[in-house]
DNA sequence: ACACTGACCTGCGAGC
DNA sequence: TGCTCGCAGGTCAGTG
């Protein structure tokens, strides 16, 4: 389950290995995972390089010459780079040919991933209504004091509305909950001057934390190009049985259809 | 305007 | 052993 530091993890894996590389060819085995037409795709991209890496929140932007290729991985989407004569299986839904040979494979196996292809000078400021990113001076104290006034929603829930915040799931939002010694399910009405800063500092604290450590290794997932994230050492809260600061025993709630780990002794 | 729910998918593990 | 069922969760459309 890809959140903010597996997408970065996943940019500057990519950059690194295919940066100048020219798409030969493009197999689309299953069209669902496009948001745009198959063949257009396909055109499109056939002689295009991959130029520059970028991710805003939970996606991936791919800049080519001439146009801007986006990949959200949702769930368990990854990236490969294998030979051709690697056996495919029936989670490859998209294969690019590159010019050195290679194949970059795009394989999930809930097929929840997207991909588009956008105008070069899409406004990724804005686009598809993302909040500010957390290292941005925009993501502060007094922002959250203005974007929950009138709201009442849980802590949690917040976090996980990408229009708050880009790139926060469910794993981190307990990790930042639990740094922040705040209750999953309070509302955001409810916090404090105190709480709003922590949020913003823990929030930062985390990410970079996860980032260096290559992200996040959850259940079966691993990230793309044979990277295994190192951050589950590091979990608190999340899926976790026993507090790792109290002793306590760690609780499950579902907020806002999502299961929360919090610990009722450290979180208030 | 905000908040909540279900759909989209498939694999896996629990329970019968 | 083999079946069903619930759960995992990011996003978005639909509903209240």
């Amino acid at each position: 389950m890809p959140e903010l530091p597996e997408v970065e993890t996943v940019v500057r894996t990519l950059e690194h290995q295919i940066q100048g590389r020219e798409i030969e060819d493009v197999a689309v085995r299953t069209p669902m995972i496009l948001e745009c037409d198959p063949d257009q795709f396909r055109i499109t991209l056939i002689g295009q390089h991959f130029r520059t890496f970028e991710r805003r929140g939970k996606y991936l932007l791919l800049y080519m010459d001439s146009v801007l290729f986006l990949s959200h991985l949702r769930m368990e989407g990854k990236y490969y780079l294998q030979a051709p004569e690697e056996p495919l299986d029936r989670h490859i839904h998209v294969i690019f040919q590159l010019d050195d040979g290679r194949q970059l494979r795009y394989r999930d196996t809930r097929k929840f991933g997207r991909m588009n292809l956008l105008p070069m000078d899409t406004d990724i400021l804005t686009f598809h209504g993302l909040g500010p990113e957390p290292f941005w001076d925009s993501f502060n104290a007094d922002y959250i004091r203005e974007y929950c006034k009138g709201r009442k929603e849980p802590v949690k829930s917040l976090l996980l509305d990408q229009r708050f915040v880009a790139g926060i799931g469910n794993i981190y939002a307990d990790e930042i909950c639990f740094a922040c010694g705040i209750r999953p399910g309070r509302s955001c009405a409810r916090m404090t001057k105190k709480d709003r800063e922590n949020l913003v500092t823990e929030t930062r604290r985390i990410l970079t934390r996860a980032i260096a450590a290559g992200g996040t290794t959850i259940r079966s997932y691993t990230s793309s190009l044979g990277v295994t994230g190192r951050f589950q050492l590091e979990c608190m809260v999340h899926e976790q049985k026993v507090c790792k600061v109290c002793g306590n025993e760690i609780r499950m709630k579902w907020i806002g259809g999502r299961s929360s780990y919090y610990c009722p002794h450290c979180q208030h």
